[in-house]
DNA sequence: CCAACGTATGCCCATATAGGTATATTGTTT
DNA sequence: AAACAATATACCTATATGGGCATACGTTGG
């Protein structure tokens, strides 16, 4: 029922990523990094499971979880169509094209 | 109760802050170009107005909005961190330092 | 094979959220 | 001031979600 943007909508499934980060864990390994209850971590391993933002990997009676970033992408994708409306060097750069556009109307010279 | 996570993670909300990026709109303008309720559509704006993802500006009878993309920097920053972990580019990059540092590793020759 | 470990899941509750409809609110026009 | 336009909000319902707890499941070590 979710995508990406649900599921790190949650922060606790941000820190669960975060953690991940630095390398592959098991369930009892972020239990004690983070401080939720197990079910809890593996509820939220589910959810991040089930749009592909984590990978698992069965180790004996363990589970190793992973991050898949590529899940991740479509999020970057969309926010850094957002960049340029916050971003200092963006800004210059508008102001550059803008100035261009104006003087591209003024050589024009349509009615003067 | 939310934050500009939780607010982008509606589809609906990101199609309004998609149009809004074009330029400001009012609230029926909202109404016409994505197939939604004056009410839904006043309703996902108050959630991306109260975590300042948007700003509003009176004009007249109607409100115009606005994005206010500074708030979505915070997601940038955030997936910002993983695009190592699915970028070719910085792929290779990790490549040339590792190796990098494996030769590091050889050159100290701390065994053999 | 059995016991203990590591993990997943089912259940219950409280809360949050979205959609739908009606209505209140605010500003405008005559 | 009254009628109207543009928007916000209240209310209801259905559904989703998280926390807490108990328990089921799968694996391995003795």
């Amino acid at each position: 029922m979710s995508d990406a943007f649900n599921a790190v909508a949650e922060p606790r499934r941000r820190e669960i990523l975060d953690q991940l980060a630095g390398g592959q864990r098991s369930v009892n390994e972020l239990v004690e990094l983070l401080d939720l209850t197990q079910p809890q971590i593996s509820k939220h391993l589910r959810v991040l499971r089930e749009v592909g933002v984590v990978d698992v990997r069965g180790d004996g009676r363990r589970r190793l979880y992973s991050v898949n970033a590529r899940a991740l992408k479509p999020i970057h994708d969309w926010v850094s169509g957002y960049e340029r409306l916050w971003s200092e060097r963006f800004e210059a750069l508008d102001a550059v094209l803008d100035r261009h556009k104006r003087e591209e109307r003024e050589d024009a010279g349509d009615d003067v």
